[in-house]
DNA sequence: AATTCCGGAGAACAGTTGTTAACTGCATGG
DNA sequence: CCATGCAGTTAACAACTGTTCTCCGGAATT
């Protein structure tokens, strides 16, 4: 199935994630719509008018980078939701996998926060589309739960949008405090963990 | 007390309202990082180098901006979360200030919103300060309410900044069906009624 | 082996940017 | 009434931007 291209194709993707990943790095201090497409080819090393063999503008490159920093990441959101074990133990499990993936993912990280709400129409279409997705996931998950039981749709897609933004939140968290001491990362992470438990338990008595 | 100021300094205050002005509007359409001095003073119709008799730099607009933005809300903030009536007319008249607010103000919010993960250190700083006080704010009031007793004061901050995130997802929601029809809106204030409402199912059970 | 394709380079374009310096006119305080 | 202060102007600066067109060299195709 998997056709290994030639070496010019090769090479076009290959400017191409090195495209992707320039701009990325210049995005930890500014946001999409200031970021120049000069800039971008400078920092690679490649002529300005090569840009385009890849893409129209910095918002088209943007586009790319949502669909890099997320699209990848709807098999992981799943089986951290999956309702296995107790709620507790999921919300720890969950708390530390988006420790690891900031500390992991920076950039990627810092991009969707800073573009969620960002000046570039088009990437924050994309941005929402895919938070869209994510909580459909968890909206999935969540309705295999017996919790569930008796929830009405809109509700359970209303919950699932909950969890999604407080994952992004704590990512956010996290991202701040990246330079911070341990015990301050540790920190946060007990607040955020006493977040989703306070959801979690409004969850388990909404039908009161 | 109030010291009527002369013809000269009221003509700078009007021209320095002018450039915030037209900033905000600008902003509607860009993030801060890229908006430049020239393109704000053009929209206003005045010299470029007269912009450095009000700011520093575009940043330090931004930074004014904040306080304009979240500088006076703080009474609003106090009186909406204090605990007189029903947690749930709470909610409701929450909501309902919320909408009115961004329908009244939606470039003030949108510029919050985006630039509160923006690509403007000391702007984002500004923000996060704001925040900051807005949560003290409403921790103030949430410990005044019987429902509030024996819980650490961790754990009410917690609480706390987890509403204060939740009015502006809130804002930023109905931010972006400002143009939609009146349904959608009733829609979207339901999904924020519901979401509020977990979130105070979970406060009344967190001691259980 | 000859030809086509195409990622990238180079040069040039009109227009933009932030910042400087020296100025002008008018409200202000003595 | 006159001298000072100061908001805003004008002109100029080097540096930067996105985009177009033309060209080159080497991989891909025939």
């Amino acid at each position: 199935m998997s056709h290994t291209l030639g070496i010019r194709q090769a090479q076009k993707q290959k400017t191409r994630q090195a495209l992707l990943d320039a701009a990325l790095g210049l995005l930890e201090e500014q946001s999409l719509s200031s970021l120049g497409l000069r800039e971008v080819t400078r920092a690679v090393g490649v002529a300005p008018t090569a840009f385009y063999r890849h893409f129209r503008s910095t918002a088209d490159l943007g586009v790319t980078l949502v669909e890099e920093a997320l699209g990848s990441l709807h098999p992981m959101i799943r089986t951290t939701v999956h309702p296995s074990d107790t709620s507790d133990e999921r919300i720890a499990r969950a708390v530390e996998l988006i420790a690891r993936h900031v500390a992991a993912n920076p950039a990627h990280i810092r991009f969707i926060a800073r573009e969620r709400h960002g000046g570039v129409q088009p990437v924050r279409a994309a941005i929402q589309d895919q938070l869209a997705r994510f909580a459909e996931d968890v909206k999935a998950e969540l309705a295999m739960d017996p919790v569930s039981a008796g929830w009405h749709d809109d509700d359970l897609l209303m919950l699932a949008h909950l969890y999604v933004d407080q994952m992004l939140m704590t990512a956010s968290l996290f991202l701040d405090a990246l330079e911070a001491t341990e015990e301050e990362r540790e920190r946060i992470a007990q607040i955020a963990t006493n977040r989703m438990r306070l959801i979690s338990i409004g969850r388990r008595h909404w039908l009161d």
